[in-house]
DNA sequence: CGGCTTACG
DNA sequence: CGTAG
DNA sequence: GCCG
């Protein structure tokens, strides 16, 4: 999996150590603050024959520098992908812990558990420090700068492990968090999620009110608690953190001591709330129109057969494909919609790249959609490869809806396409157990008795057409999530006074683009350490 | 009190 | 007004 | 809603 060649290799391999991860896994990386954890039960496991050998210091970039990465809580098939990675940018990684090592490299331990464990492990006793023959004891922090920059950073103070027992570092930890989405490493799974789901449905609502900002508000404050490494057990604990402001602590509070907020649960109760979002759950259908239709006193699907024929195109698929669009996305069936749409692409240009792109690559296990980036070195091949792989995938009937649109640059006298393009699609995806429907089902689609022993279901799928020099710009815009790159592209302009889109990133003062040819060069470009994908759930 | 991501149809 | 991360 |  490892021999992808040219501009792939680096993005395979990252897609792969995703896969090798367990998918609930917590794995923070990273972020002093993660060091507060100390819960993680301790692996039970002998250091096992060892059959690698430390890479030859000819082969590697940097000969003064010598890698160990500490397994203990970190698990063997991450140690095995940050090695990878490593060894790739030229560094030498030896598989066990000797006096060649200058560089010690340690997740979620403190200082004196890795001693501890190194001795354990290889009976050497070991003296911190960086001096000779004392290697740095180092977070990962350190692993990752050096990443971005494809070099050995100099150790600083902040990279290395202090004696600090977890304790003083969870007081620490709130009063350092970055106050940028982009700055931080979320996960998918994280400690404090009824206080997130109830910041998220006054979020909701906010938004069904018309207040953007007040969404925006609640969105940053759960956030944050996404990215904390503990479980909060007192409101006092937030009172430090970045846009944890009076209304979201009086919530978090509420949720700390009763287990419910009072406002939450009247919001969930209430028949706006319930309307809109049953509402804005349709394809095509946003707030505007979900609100005008329930000040017109739509309140369920059924009422909407009553609007006849008054619904876009976009508005018609969605309330045809209800049911199916409502069920989430398996990862398995997301695989098989891969398959699909890789057979169409590929029966038109073979070596064509595809890459998942959206919530399955920041490791989600079910999803809403499913998006996938389409580019290649010859911009000539993906001149309308978009329209005849969606015109194929309809002669085998699998097409039930789609929407392609353009990049419109460029309209100034030439006719060409700068090769980007979006498809917004639904495909039917075959070999799936049918539905059953839901009971009042057959009043939004009529056609449901001739189907109903179909053998598909709907699946909402995005295909994205970039020119290759844009690939990993647009990798990083279809990653997500949502607030995630909205913060990446806040903190880009108010910070660094550059303009970042899903094509490239703009320096405003120098008037110039910065191309890239990985994610981690964009995250430098901006001064930022680098996020994995699945530390994008922000 | 202004600002809150960015682009396209 | 809607779509997308 | 929260920050500068």
């Amino acid at each position: 999996r490892c021999c992808t060649e040219g501009v792939e290799g680096r993005e395979v391999t990252a897609a792969a150590g995703l896969l090798n991860s367990a998918p609930g896994k917590e794995r923070l990386l990273g972020g002093f603050w993660n060091k507060a954890m100390s819960f993680i039960p301790l692996k039970r496991r002998r250091a096992g024959p060892v059959s690698e050998e430390p890479l030859d210091s000819l082969q590697s970039l940097f000969p003064d520098v010598c890698l160990f990465l500490v397994e203990r809580r970190m698990g063997s098939a991450r140690r095995k992908f940050l090695t990878g990675l490593a060894q790739k940018k030229g560094f030498c990684v030896t598989p066990q812990f000797s006096d060649q090592v200058t560089h010690v490299v340690s997740e979620q331990n403190s200082c004196s558990e890795v001693l501890l464990w190194i001795e354990r492990q290889s009976g050497q006793k070991v003296q911190p420090g960086g001096a000779e023959m004392t290697p740095h004891i180092l977070d990962i922090t350190w692993f990752t700068e050096s990443m971005s920059l494809g070099k050995p950073v100099k150790v600083e103070p902040r990279h290395c492990l202090g004696v600090s027992d977890s304790s003083v570092s969870r007081d620490k930890a709130t009063q350092e968090i970055p106050a940028y989405g982009c700055q931080r490493r979320t996960p998918l799974h994280h400690h404090n999620k009824e206080i997130t789901d109830a910041l998220e449905i006054l979020a909701l609502s906010a938004s069904f009110q018309g207040s953007e900002a007040r969404f925006l508000g609640f969105t940053r404050a759960s956030s944050v608690l996404k990215s904390l490494p503990f479980r909060l057990q007192s409101v006092e604990e937030v009172k430090d953190l970045p846009w944890c402001g009076g209304h979201s602590q009086t919530v978090i509070q509420e949720i700390l001591e009763d287990g419910v907020c009072r406002e939450v649960e009247t919001v969930k109760n209430s028949e706006h709330f319930q309307s809109m979002k049953a509402l804005t759950s349709i394809f095509g259908v946003g707030i505007r129109t979900a609100d005008k239709w329930y000040r017109d006193g739509v309140r369920s699907l059924s009422d909407l057969n009553n609007l006849g024929g008054k619904l876009t195109a976009e508005q018609k698929a969605g309330l045809l494909h209800y049911t199916d669009l409502q069920q989430s996305v398996t990862r398995e069936e997301a695989g098989t919609v891969e398959q699909l749409v890789k057979g169409a692409l590929q029966s038109f240009v073979p070596e064509v790249r595809v890459t998942m792109t959206g919530g399955f690559r920041r490791g989600k296990q079910e999803g809403h959609d499913v998006d996938f980036l389409i580019t290649h070195p010859d911009e000539k091949a993906l001149n309308g490869l978009l329209r005849k792989a969606v015109a194929w995938l309809d002669s085998k009937g699998s097409v039930l809806y789609y929407h392609v649109r353009a990049r419109s640059q460029n309209f100034s006298g030439s006719n060409t396409m700068d090769g980007h393009e979006t498809c917004y699609s639904i495909i039917a995806l075959p070999n799936v157990s049918p539905e059953k429907p839901s009971p009042d089902a057959e009043k939004i689609e009529p056609d449901l008795d001739k189907n109903s022993l179909r053998n598909w279901k709907a699946v909402r799928v995005d295909l994205v057409v970039c020119p290759y020099s844009e690939y990993f710009y647009a990798l990083l815009g279809w990653t997500g999530s949502k607030h995630f790159e909205r913060e990446l592209r806040r903190f880009s302009l108010h910070v660094k006074k550059m303009s970042l889109n899903s094509h490239g990133l703009f320096d405003i003062q120098k008037k110039c683009h910065h191309p890239a040819t990985s994610e981690e060069e964009i995250f430098a470009h901006l001064g930022l350490p680098y996020v994995l994908p699945s530390e994008r759930n922000a």
